[in-house]
DNA sequence: CACCAAGTAGACAGGTCTGTCTACTTGGTG
DNA sequence: CACCAAGTAGACAGACCTGTCTACTTGGTG
């Protein structure tokens, strides 16, 4: 089983009970946290949906914010292996940016970047929370460099990029935040 | 005693004990949610801080998120009046908004939108937050209209605000933020 | 003075949370 | 078969959460 797959599904569709118990413990983690938020899901609610036993949870992981830790670090690979994917397919350029982050926006389940989230949620009493996401970001940035050519101009476009995922996330549709962005990237297409 | 100052202090700063009960609750309120979270503000701390008694509480409020709504409330007017006076003094331009933000950054306790924090915290759950949070987003837009003078061009700037309000957030220093918004708004002043 | 509205303190119910612990089961291997 | 690692179920402690309630105080007004 792929740790993502094309179509950014949540990861534990795939979850059985041959599944290592980490991973089903991980895999739900994930799918719980971004869902409905860390600090609203409960261990409890976790082995549950993992089915596990709580024992087995705290054999693999030392505490819930050892687990968000974790949980951070799959997604990093994961997002940003399927964001790197689709940007190929879609031609590398200014506007397959565009493109790959529009078909994200109309993924089943989307709520935002998982790492904003976490910010919100969290930054103040996780100071990791804050090293993770500002390292997660760089890799975004580094990643659309090649493609835009400057690195002030892939800086900027990074801050756009997180403007325009928070107004898709809470606007009920993604229209408003796909015009403003494509409005911003032609701008620099010049 | 005004509803905000010109260097966007905590409200709180101000109370007294002739304050009336629903104002030091309310605005104990704002510092504490905006400061640490709303969740992880809970009445028994409220209630300490603002030097009220619980009973007084639930006299004013119905219930933690009526007081939620009434702390975006006051927010909005508060941070809307604020940035509309600061555009102002630095002349209205379109560099006058960026002047205006990095003030906002560089102010103490800043610790991102409280909109945007709230959708993050309770946004699933509460879909009034990610309402209030639409119609403060398009106050924001509606007041940059007349200065970039184009719709589709305040909706890009509004969207590039949110992610420099963000990077500033979970980066430890404003300047990263400041400088990709600043070349932003210099791709639309042709 | 008598009254009452608005405040105080804080116990309490009922629920949730994280993390620890005991006791049992099960499957694979020497 | 004997053993052990890894799993299960779930009780429990101790803390925290929201919201209700009783009992008392205090200041202003008819």
């Amino acid at each position: 089983m792929s740790v993502y797959n094309d179509t950014m599904q949540l990861l534990s569709i795939g979850i059985s009970s041959s599944t290592p118990a980490r991973d089903k413990i991980l895999f739900t983690a994930h799918d719980l946290f971004y869902q409905n938020g860390i600090r609203a899901t409960g261990i409890d609610r976790l082995i549950k949906d993992a089915q596990v036993s709580k024992r087995t949870f705290y054999r693999y992981f030392p505490s819930k914010e050892g687990l968000i830790i974790e949980y951070l670090k799959l997604r990093h690979r994961n997002w940003l292996a399927w964001f790197s994917a689709r940007i190929g397919h879609y031609g590398s350029t200014s506007l397959a940016i565009s493109h790959a982050i529009n078909e994200w926006f109309a993924c089943d389940g989307f709520r935002g970047c998982a790492f904003l989230n976490s910010v919100g949620e969290l930054g103040e009493e996780m100071p990791a929370v804050n090293e993770i996401t500002r390292r997660h970001k760089q890799s975004v940035v580094d990643l659309i460099h090649p493609i835009v050519g400057c690195k002030a101009k892939a800086n900027a476009i990074g801050v756009a990029i997180d403007g325009a995922i928070l107004r898709a996330q809470f606007d009920s549709t993604s229209e408003y935040a796909e015009k403003a962005f494509e409005y911003l990237i032609n701008q620099f297409a010049e």
